[in-house]
DNA sequence: TATTGTTATACTCTATAACTATA
DNA sequence: TATAGTTATAGAGTATAACAATA
């Protein structure tokens, strides 16, 4: 019977597979499956703040950031003040940066069609409902129990990030 | 029902949490959770070419031998030559390398001893299935037919990366 | 000629920590 | 005080391309 660690290594190989194969499809458009990624979650919904961003991307705000300044510096996307919130930015799709999603769309979407063939009706929700467990049970909080063992590296109480020898 | 796009970011955002919690984990150790994955795979067969580590991770060439060459210089492998390929390098897991994994792999147990609770018995097969399904279907050969289209930024004839203003 | 790996180079993504401005 | 985002900094991972050594 699969094991934990068989589920940790063939989402590993279908995740990178899927990444490596809509990176160099996305290659000729200048921009990355990440990058795309956010282009997708603003043509859903504009306007958003980057903290939702943050949110829906399944990401961290200096990444998002990071990101947001490329797409902006492409023409792609733009970033004005919030109308109500003075601190958050209002994140929109530019005329340029939806026609570039909209094209890279009608690509995209044949691999999203041969992803969606590898299942039968039944099977997809399924399995979808898999990858939302697994996000759910592996999201941040991180398992207090787990964390102080009886190993000699760390010594703290409370599984706070007090590392011997960081090296990032 | 669930369309190829929600596949793809589902499988996203479930490897992303599973990265991010496994790389928590380690951080206390001094290792990522990409380097904790060369470990483990020479853990499980040791003396092996960096190609043949390149397959089993899912990576690339550059990738691997730039781990590597952290994972040396933190003592944690060794890079031989290999005894019969003179082009090819035998990388095994020195003793500190392996006390180390050993470790680790006591901490991660409970991790993936949390993920396959996710499922039941018979749910866990069919979900790696459906992973490993992914992972062959997605496999680095290009889709031909998809990659030239009607869109104006590429205008050769093969789909190769012919790119007209690369990033990187 | 083909293959394994290296070197040089560069950029994206990711993370920490200290900071500013607004709520 | 708490929250949204910025800045500075740094390192890991990823990719291209040209190269050397061996098969």
């Amino acid at each position: 019977m699969g094991t934990g660690h068989e589920i940790a290594m063939e989402l590993r190989a279908a995740y990178l597979s899927m990444h490596r194969q809509t990176n160099a499809h996305l290659l000729k458009y200048g921009v990355t499956a990440d990058q795309f990624v956010c282009l997708v979650i603003l043509s859903e919904e504009d306007g958003i703040t980057q903290q939702e961003l943050v949110r829906r991307a399944t990401s961290d705000p200096n990444t998002i950031r990071a990101m947001l300044v490329l797409l902006e510096k492409a023409g792609l996307v733009a970033r004005k003040k919030h109308p109500r919130d003075g601190r958050a930015r209002s994140v929109t799709l530019t005329v340029k940066g939806r026609e570039l999603y909209e094209q890279i769309w009608q690509e995209i979407k044949l691999m999203q069609k041969r992803l969606s063939g590898l299942f039968s009706g039944s099977e997809v929700d399924m399995f979808i409902d898999g990858l939302k467990r697994i996000s759910a049970g592996m999201s941040s909080t991180p398992v207090k129990q787990i964390v102080e063992s009886s190993h000699p590296v760390s010594e703290n109480e409370n599984g706070e990030k007090k590392a011997v020898h960081v090296k990032r």
